[in-house]
DNA sequence: TGATTATAATAGCAATACTATCAATAAACT
DNA sequence: AGTTTATTGATAGTATTGCTATTATAATCA
């Protein structure tokens, strides 16, 4: 596997787009825009017309790049785990106490350490993965969508923190299962700390997520 | 506390309806067919129009009871958190041994173990509930919502629960954290199983996610 | 220079999410 | 029995959304 350090380029299904954001000044801004937009309005009141406005285009243009906000919604969604994946190489090349690898992972998953990457604003990129992410697979199209192939980059970040799990401990049963319900889990807890604080519980220390999901996985794979 | 073992009316802050579904036939079958109807076809597609079509009434007598469709996911989710209530003090009356409790309520949040109940098809509901719930939370408006009272009957379970939890280990620091990760975890796993497999861990043994959610919360409950 | 392509500008249309009005009917009260 | 009141049906209408089509213009390339 060779990995640039410096640069890394979404790995996103084509059949996401009509045409590639990457491929122009325009496509990358209707990405960058969109983020921000969705992470203002939330992506039910999100439309390409409001979009459109906000970055003194035309409705049509985007268009020409996605079939409709869904699939600009996957595309963003998709475009975050290729970043998490990168992340990943980032954190965990040389590790191999596989405890540490998993923790390491964990951290990278609740919360980006830098701010931009890209032009895009990872802030607001979180946000919406935690509030809007899950909307890319709870529809009815979904088996659909998913033979396309479109989940691919959730999907492999499944199966890579699997990899660690079965080498902590090559026979425990549920290594997916755990793993979206640690993802799935740090993406709620985020939304719900922020807007029904009741069903969390908020802690000082700035590492509590990370501890608790870290702790849970762990006692999980190690007691089978 | 007194509870009718034959009988509960939802207990659904009057915020979410104009109109109680309750109070009439055409409330009820509203709700009942709008159970139906959003499974069919999924909360995107689905509109009053539809609804009004399959109920052979109009639209407008549909918006006299409530607002919006995101109000009416919110009645059909609030219904669904009532009945589990209904169900756990049905399962755990008289039961002392916490973690037996504590598996009680699992297996009740896990599966509807009736087909019908006042008409509702549960089976139905409970594809929602997987579906769809979140997306009665995860809104623009989430917080003006929360502050009218509209989450209480989630709330309440998530609270029952910690309950159980503390009674089992009193001093373990996040017991609503460890419920919504389990309650959300078994929704998302469900519908993995449904559409996106290579997300979760199929098994024969029917009773598969039970077992690994309540061993996830033992584990981490009497870790501490 | 001419041909191709990308974007802008504008228009338009079908569907959606409501709201308003009024008539018909049924229930409830005196 | 007669009058008020509440509920539903029927119809219409409006603003917004989601999307497509058309033409014009600017940029790029052979």
């Amino acid at each position: 596997m060779e990995y640039s350090l410096f640069k890394f380029s979404a790995n996103i299904k084509t059949d996401i787009f009509l045409k590639d954001p990457e491929s122009s000044t325009l496509g990358t801004s209707i990405i960058n825009n969109g983020v921000d937009l969705i992470h203002q309005i939330g992506f039910e009141e999100f439309n390409f017309r409001k979009l459109s406005q906000k970055m003194g285009t035309t409705e049509a243009t985007i268009y020409r790049y996605f079939e409709n906000k869904h699939k600009l919604l996957l595309y963003i969604t998709s475009w975050y785990w290729c970043w998490v994946e990168y992340q990943l190489v980032l954190h965990n090349t040389n590790i191999i106490d596989q405890h540490i690898r998993l923790k390491n992972a964990i951290k990278v998953l609740t919360v980006p350490n830098e701010h931009h990457y890209a032009d895009i604003n990872l802030q607001n990129l979180f946000n919406i993965i935690c509030s809007e992410s899950c909307k890319s697979y709870l529809i009815k199209n979904v088996d659909d969508l998913n033979k396309y192939g479109v989940y691919f980059n959730y999907k492999k970040i499944v199966a890579i923190l699997s990899q660690i799990i079965l080498a902590i401990n090559p026979t425990y049963p549920y290594p997916h299962m755990l793993v979206t319900t640690v993802i799935e889990g740090i993406h709620h807890q985020k939304y719900f700390a922020e807007h029904l604080p009741s069903l969390t519980d908020k802690v000082d220390d700035p590492e509590y997520l990370i501890n608790f999901y870290f702790q849970l996985a762990k006692n999980a794979i190690n007691q089978h």
